[in-house]
DNA sequence: GTCGTGACTAGCC
DNA sequence: CGGCTAGCCACGA
């Protein structure tokens, strides 16, 4: 079952375009509780709609890769594919390519 | 209803 | 600059 914090969560995931990454903190904030960066992480691990949901694209704040249900290399390698390189478990020119949301 | 955990963040030493 | 601690939110047991 999902809650309604999680499908937003979700759903703030889902609009990233291809090619661009977000942090937890600024997902959070898209919802409306910038400090729960923390919740987000936990609703995009339980993520139910894994390839629906891009969650790969979301990132720490700092521009670390964080973590990844399957595994952060498996990150790096999918958003490689979508044109954003990752380099020792950094995204490079994090910041250029970081998506805000629309508020 | 309370405790513990987690894909985090920011501050402090 | 690097590592550690405290604080934040939501969820499961």
């Amino acid at each position: 079952m999902s809650t309604d914090f999680q499908e937003q969560v979700w759903r703030y995931c889902a609009q990233i375009p291809r090619g661009r990454v977000t942090s937890y903190r600024l997902l959070a904030k898209a919802i409306g509780s910038p400090q729960a960066s923390r919740a987000v992480g936990n609703a995009l691990n339980k993520n139910p709609y894994a390839p629906e949901v891009p969650c790969h694209r979301v990132v720490k704040n700092d521009g670390r890769l964080g973590g990844y249900a399957g595994g952060t290399a498996a990150k790096a390698r999918i958003l490689r594919q979508e044109g954003v390189f990752v380099k020792a478990g950094r995204v490079v020119d994090f910041r250029d390519k970081l998506f805000t949301f629309a508020v």
